[in-house]
RNA sequence: GGGCCAAUAGCUCAGUCAGGUUGAGCGCUCGGCUGAUAACCGGGAGGUCCACGGUUCAAAUCCGUGUUGGCCCA
């Protein structure tokens, strides 16, 4: 790891630095290091093991990465688990696939128990990789003992959570209408529907009244839910009518909502029709009304209050304003039929097909028989217009079967019970960006429904609850537990919590015998207990008291639904509060024009490709330097390559003072700011740096974690390489020893030292390879301290005045462009403008820095430069009504005068011509060879008149730099010497440059300059060239003089 | 259909909280520098601040309506 390239190349330096911490352990000296800090309680959002690291996963480890660094560089012992999510159906689905399964009935023969065999080893490879292409990244996390969902421990720790929630009374069984997958044969969570647009059959059909004439319209994009019917809802304020409608010489009278008469009536082709009543919504309430589909079913819902009209506040004035309302299947009419003490009528099973009582519609998949509903209903005279309609279905985010809606028995955590301690708990939380948990969270958690965790799947942890017949259930919290109340002998050390070894199992008490309830947890159950499962609780109970709750949790805003109310709502019903204090939220990369990535659009990046193409800092550098809260990355290889470049100039400025401190035999490990002479810009870049050190540090303390990043860089190329480097170069070069010298020395070493620490959190290998070959006392740069700023080393006013510097130098550098003077040719003046007294005296102050700077003999300061000239400028809307036809001349006359010549009145073809102040303006320019730039605070003039000694100065320091660039090309050693043969082709230049043969010799290390008019033999000389320099033919011949 | 977020130069983004002459980097182009050198610096061109309406002396910024994209929900 000694060498240091001529070229950041990332590939190189992380491929070294990570044999490096190998060999080093530099890991485990890192935690030893901070073992005795006070504590960080980190938990890692569990990844799901069904796939491999994507750049959104890659950005979401990153950046718990980088934090964890630089909680552990401000002294914390930090609790660095990572996770896993390994349980639940999508790897079942996986698994299914691979066996070619096509049913639960397949698994079932196959044998639940090699089934979840076969599911275990699954998620179990796929966490290995997982494993792999997080630590390819630079991850430090405890990799030798990730948490996982699917051991003993963690299974427990949802057993125990769930115990708890169970003894304060917020576990309930019962049925509920929930999104059902009819491939899958389970409920599926909320959340694992994808939705999409599909079309639907779109019928209006007639109910008919049962008292009196006429019939209900309702609409529905679901014909299979109408054997389930129950009651048809109405809007209570809203206008009814009654309308005689006729078509084809016959006339019916129906019913419908006011603002959709004319609508419904014209999807019914109806030629004519007369309003017979009006009524507001309230007063259809009792109407009864048949079943249009009876006929054809064994059962209908004729119970007690069934059939008859309600109101609903899920009713609106769309369509037909009357809603065909079945509890069985939504979850809408589920609600309001609990509450006006429906029974729940479902004639469909729970593989999707319609059972005995649908009668004609028996044993056929809910969907398929939708075109048999709509014929008989055509047939019966009910149908009053069929179409179809596109709209956004769910389908199941595994096998994309169409969800249906049923109500199933099923458990739940009754989190409506809790909702004010929900609203309450999520106050205790600090959250980043705050507007997600105010706006976001709140919205979500104020709507959240009760938690419905029963699956009827296998591979998920078994629901810890024994019921007897009599509907008594028990809850288990830990495997001691179980093995004590066990009717069968249980080794509560062996015992998998998995399906099917905890099926048999029962348990007998007071009599009764309670056998378990064959239902697996939602998958969610089991990351809502991470904060416990990540210290083992409740098996282990030491690092629970110490360290329980979390103090930082951050996942991408998908999660603000998932993981960070998954949490809220378990911690709360289980413990009366949030299982953590902060929360950050980031977002996700989307491609270069913001839009997802995805396979159908081909548009994916993959980290794996980032990495070959710029290299793991750079990935980790570019992720990190886009806000980090609540929004998403558009992800464009130029930015990345940006970065690339970015670190390196960090990686020139590095190497930039190695070369030169290994001839001087000067030790970076020792450098001391005690040692040497400090000139103006290093007492300025050492401010600067405390400047940036404090910012960052603030930065990361609000979890800011861009802005700390691009301070630091930005710190580096605008301060740093643009122009500390630059001004301290001469220095470097001086052959003696110096105590200037040493000065820079030590002022570099300690901004390079100190950046290192900065940037260490982001980019860790880069900081590594750095902080070894200059010091290398610590095993690892992470294991150092984050820097922190030093007042004594801050000079705001020096910052002030430098910042006036360098915009008067940029102006002057304009300046000259227009004059046309390039740099390396000295000025006689720059004048600078200003009616601001700390712009003046900021100059004043850094004159003489200034004056090298813009290479000018002298700098003046003034109030107003008196030397511009003004300028006339014709003002032709008066001058034209004037002077008619002699207009165009005076204006030719007029343009560019001095205001004395135009007062004096212009003279054409011998006539003078009086003009008043209205006729002419002025513009104030400054005379021939200065030119002026403006900048904040005034105007930089800059003198470009040539003297001789202007000339010749500037003409030896082009041969100085076209002799230099020789010695680049010959490849020499920097103090190699040197025989120069110099010609120029005209004699005046000629004897310019002989004026500083001394400078040119003594800047180009030349012994000796070779005299003579011709060159005696060219190929004596190791290289010669023909330049131009401002026009003038100059031939120089360089020769290294053999060494000794 | 609803909630939240975003929309500013060719590209990626600051600036919006707290109203007062729209900025940076990259790219393009012209120039400069030069023993950090396949690096570096400067000038220039490039804007309907998504659209429309409102509040205000003044709106990229505040309010309303819509459009497009993202996330979440139905």
């Amino acid at each position: 790891m000694d060498e240091v390239d001529d070229q950041y190349t990332p590939a190189a330096v992380e491929s070294a630095v990570e044999e490096y911490w190998d060999d080093a352990d530099a890991y485990e000296a890192t935690k030893e290091a901070h073992a005795d800090d006070p504590p960080f309680f980190f938990v890692d959002g569990p990844p799901y093991t069904s796939g491999q690291m994507h750049l959104g996963t890659a950005w979401n480890k990153t950046l718990k990465d980088a934090v964890i660094r630089y909680k552990r560089m401000t002294g914390h012992r930090v609790t660095d688990r990572p996770g896993y999510d390994m349980h639940g159906l999508p790897i079942e689905v996986k698994v299914e696939e691979e066996l070619g399964f096509e049913t639960k009935r397949d698994i079932e023969e196959f044998g639940i128990e090699p089934f979840i065999e076969e599911c275990k080893a699954f998620a179990e490879r796929n966490r290995e990789a997982m494993d792999d292409d997080f630590q390819s990244i630079g991850v430090w996390m405890d990799w030798d003992d990730p948490y996982e969902t699917m051991s003993p421990e963690y299974m427990e720790a949802a057993w125990w959570a769930f115990q708890q929630v169970d003894e304060r009374g917020l576990v309930e069984q019962g049925k509920r209408s929930v999104n059902y997958c009819p491939r899958c044969q389970t409920a599926i969570a909320a959340n694992e529907v994808e939705y999409d647009e599909i079309t639907s059959p779109s019928i209006y059909v007639k109910f008919p009244l049962r008292d009196r004439a006429g019939s209900l319209v309702i609409w529905t994009t679901t014909p299979w839910t109408i054997p389930a019917n129950t009651f048809v809802a109405v809007d209570g304020e809203m206008t009814y009518q009654a309308v005689r409608a006729e078509k084809g010489g016959e006339s019916e009278v129906l019913y419908i909502a006011e603002p959709c008469v004319e609508d419904v009536l014209k999807e019914g082709r109806y030629e004519d029709y007369e309003v017979v009543e009006e009524f507001a919504g309230e007063e259809l309430v009792g109407y009864t009304y048949d079943n249009p589909l009876e006929p054809h079913l064994n059962e209908h819902a004729d119970f007690e209050g069934a059939g008859e009209v309600y109101t609903a506040d899920y009713v609106e004035a769309d369509r037909t304003g009357l809603v065909h309302s079945a509890p069985g299947h939504g979850q809408e009419d589920f609600a309001r039929g609990q509450e006006l003490d429906l029974d729940v009528f479902v004639p469909v099973n729970g593989r999707g097909a319609f059972t005995e009582q649908a009668g004609a519609y028996a044993g056929t998949f809910v969907r398929d028989a939708n075109d048999d509903i709509i014929d008989d209903l055509d047939d019966d005279g009910a149908l009053l217009a069929s179409g179809t309609h596109e709209h956004r279905y769910g389908h199941c985010w595994r096998c994309d079967t169409d969800i249906i809606f049923l109500a199933t028995d099923q458990w739940f955590i009754t989190v409506t019970d809790i909702k004010d301690e929900l609203l309450d708990n999520i106050e205790e939380t600090e959250w980043y960006p705050q507007w997600a948990r105010d706006n976001r969270f709140r919205d979500f958690v104020e709507d959240a429904p009760d938690w419905n965790i029963s699956r009827q799947r296998y591979w998920g942890i078994p629901l810890p609850i024994w019921q007897a017949d009599d509907g008594e259930w028990i809850v288990i919290g830990t495997r001691d537990e179980l093995a004590e109340r066990a009717d069968q002998d249980v080794d509560p050390d062996e015992l998998d919590l998995h399906r099917p070894a905890v099926d048999p199992l029962t348990i007998t008490e007071d009599g009764k015998t309670y056998e378990r309830v064959p239902d697996v947890f939602d998958v969610w159950i089991d990351s809502s207990v991470a904060t416990w499962g990540t210290l083992d609780y409740p098996s282990e109970t030491d690092a629970y008291e110490e360290l329980w709750p979390a103090d930082w949790i951050v996942e991408a805003h998908d999660q603000t639904r998932g993981w960070f109310w998954s949490q809220l709502g378990m911690g709360s019903a289980a413990v009366g509060r949030a299982p953590y204090e902060e929360v950050m939220m980031h977002g996700f990369v989307n491609d270069e024009d913001g839009r997802k990535m995805s396979k159908s659009l081909g548009n994916i990046v993959t980290p794996e490709e980032a990495i070959e193409r710029a290299g793991r800092d750079p990935l980790r550098a570019y992720l990190l330097s886009h806000d980090q809260q609540g929004v998403d990355l558009s992800f464009e290889w130029d930015g990345l390559g940006e970065m690339q470049s970015t670190l390196n100039i960090f990686w020139n400025v590095f190497r930039f003072p190695l070369p030169y401190m290994e001839l001087d035999g000067y030790d970076p490990a020792d450098a001391d700011l005690s040692d040497g002479e400090r000139t103006v810009v290093d007492e300025w870049v050492l401010s600067r740096l405390q400047s940036v050190k404090r910012e960052a540090r603030d930065a990361w303390e609000d979890y800011e974690v861009s802005t700390a990043l691009n301070t630091v860089l930005d710190f580096l190329t605008e301060d740093v390489s643009r122009f500390y480097v630059k001004a301290i170069r001469e220095r470097m070069w001086d052959d003696e020893d110096s105590a200037s010298k040493r000065g820079a020395y030590a002022t570099l070493v300690t901004v390079l030292e100190e950046t290192i620490r900065l940037l260490a959190p982001v980019t860790p290998y880069l900081a590594e390879q750095m902080y070894q070959h200059l010091d290398g006392d610590a095993a690892s740069v992470h294991a150092l301290s984050y820097p922190e700023p030093d007042s004594d080393l801050r000079d705001e006013e020096l910052e002030r005045e430098m910042a006036v510097l360098r915009d008067v130098e940029e102006a002057a550098a304009n300046a000259r462009q227009q004059g046309g003077r390039k740099l390396r040719w000295p000025v006689e003046r720059v004048i600078v403008a200003t009616g601001d007294d700390d712009v003046g005296a900021a100059v004043e102050s850094l004159s003489a820095l200034l004056r090298e700077r813009v290479n000018a003999r002298s700098i003046e300061v003034v109030a107003e430069f008196d030397e511009l000239i003004e300028r006339a400028v014709p003002e032709m809307g008066v001058i034209g009504p004037e002077f008619g036809a002699d207009a165009q001349n005076v204006m030719e006359a007029v343009q560019g005068e001095t205001r004395e010549a135009v007062e004096n009145g212009v003279e054409i073809d011998g006539e003078t011509y009086e003009l008043t102040d209205e006729m002419v303006s002025y513009e104030a320019e400054p005379p021939e060879h200065v030119s002026g730039a403006d900048f904040d605070g005034g105007t930089v003039y800059v003198d470009t008149s040539l003297t001789e000694e202007i000339e010749a100065e500037g003409y030896a320091r082009d041969v100085v730099r076209r002799i230099q660039e020789m010695r680049k090309r010959l490849d020499l050693d920097v103090d190699a010497e040197i025989d120069t043969y110099v010609d120029v082709a005209d004699p005046r230049i000629e004897q310019f440059v002989d004026q500083y043969r001394d400078v040119v010799a003594e800047e180009t290390r030349t012994r000796e300059f070779v005299d003579g008019d011709e060159l005696a033999a060219e190929s004596e000389w190791a290289l010669v060239e023909e330049w131009d320099v401002e026009g003038v033919t100059v031939t120089i011949g360089v020769e290294p003089v053999a060494s000794a």
